[in-house]
DNA sequence: GCGCTTGTTCCATTATTTGGAACTTAATTT
DNA sequence: AAATTAAGTTCCAAATAATGGAACAAGCGC
């Protein structure tokens, strides 16, 4: 079920920030609360400092151990998440252009950005049915086999694209996936020239999404808004229609970045 | 418009990590982005050293640093909270008789758990409408002005329920908000009693509830349902008449969370 | 009980954080 | 435009915290 986002990778020069980053990480990127053990072998850390580690985490409610002697991610971090989803800016600007667009399709909209080889999803508007918002809204998805992902991979620059593709390890998902940085290039070429980006069934079987990017002018915000929904209903035919409605919304949300955060970015 | 919860408070014995948590509980407790100076003065440590501490949370992605030199809540932060609540067994537990409570009544259901002495929402069930879940959900507030918080009290055992409320500060949102913690108390022995608790407009003018408490035998883990709604709509009469099928809801969950914890809890 | 695994504590060594001050850069005023 | 002030960044010896090995406890299966 792990959605194979490039997790881990620290070497940062965080200190003893980055440590215990990589260790939060490490619990909460399981599928499983974890025992003490099982940490330690992932880990590598000799024990006495782990466990004090882990201990620090607990005690500031960044993990939880229950009575089994499991580690699981902690209620704090929601408390933190909360705040920053209420607050964030493109979000927020974002807001009733993604309504617009759901309203005028009838299918489930996205609003993601690029962090890192991730797109982490901020928001989702679907038509019918309370939304269980938790279960996409916060994801880290791959960007190399999602619309979102693709869409703003077309707007960075070529070097920094060289070093985001180098960098890279493609999971197969499903048959259309992209798994080498040769093809996917390729696409991102074409999906630059036309603005806007299809996944077809690249993540998941049977789901299709038209998506285009959204950018800074100098490049360092860069996401994009998606139409996603079963392939028996969104025919290739159906999403090409849908392109130029996810740009316009694309662009509008621009306009609104534009507006609020000054136009000399 | 912060809630008024009892943030802060740290002298924990997490070393750097505490020092580092509050201060991104600062910045993320903040209704704008913060910047520099304005960090230093809240958070009274030396330039060098917060200088260090800021770009440590910015690295790994707690904190975002905009173009402006603004402080605000990092994305990672989404990331992690995404997991905490997809995986937290108490949510997965009671979500099937949130849903069932919300049918029943056609009003909006919450669930929450005793973090501290704060409140911390897991899960909302409303009727109708695209549901903004970060809204609430993940959302810390005061459990002496919230059903779900004065039903949880009143399952503390004695002396951990007069700690908690010797080292309460008491904010007045409305004209019926406890502001002591002997009228607090007091109320609390009777939601002991009776085994569900009203929140009068306590929190929010205008809004009612009636919640049940949840508890686990041993009094580690404490939290609640509550059905919430205005006051127009809800009469005390109804609200009284919801009180039998909250408390059954919490039954329930008491038993799901027994057979799946074990029952020596 | 015995051996084995798991989890916890201790403490000298090592590495990181600290905080004052000096330094750069940007903004504002004269 | 120069002077002045504020804002942000870098540096480094001293103070503090993290490390990791080993010894210590607690469970568990046999």
């Amino acid at each position: 079920m792990n959605s194979g986002v490039d997790s881990i990778t620290q070497a940062r020069e965080t200190g003893t920030l980055g440590k215990l980053m990589a260790l939060l990480d490490l619990v909460t990127h399981a599928d499983a609360p974890l025992r003490f053990t099982d940490i330690l072998s992932l880990a590598g850390q000799p024990r006495g400092t782990l466990h004090r580690q882990l201990s620090h985490l607990v005690e500031e409610g960044l993990l939880e151990l229950d009575g089994d002697g499991r580690y699981a991610p902690g209620l704090r971090l929601l408390d933190f998440a909360a705040r920053s989803w209420a607050r964030n800016e493109f979000r927020l600007i974002a807001e009733p252009h993604l309504a617009d667009l759901q309203q005028a399709t009838g299918e489930t909209v996205h609003l993601g950005v690029l962090r890192g080889s991730s797109i982490i999803y901020l928001d989702k508007v679907e038509g019918h049915q309370p939304v269980r918002m938790y279960s996409q809204i916060g994801n880290a998805s791959p960007c190399y086999c999602t619309g979102v992902g693709k869409a703003a991979l077309s707007r960075l620059p070529a070097e920094s694209l060289a070093n985001l593709l180098s960098g890279l390890s493609f999971t197969r998902f499903t048959a259309s996936t992209h798994v080498s940085a040769e093809t996917l290039l390729t696409e991102i070429r074409e999906i630059a020239d036309l603005g806007y980006a299809f996944d077809r069934e690249e993540h998941e079987a049977g789901i299709r999404c038209v998506a285009a990017p959204i950018w800074s002018e100098d490049r360092t915000f860069i996401g994009g808004v998606s139409i996603t929904g079963p392939a028996y209903r969104l025919s290739m035919e159906l999403l090409s229609q849908w392109a130029v409605p996810v740009q316009l919304a694309a662009g509008r949300i621009m306009e609104g970045m534009r507006v609020r955060l000054g136009p000399r970015r």
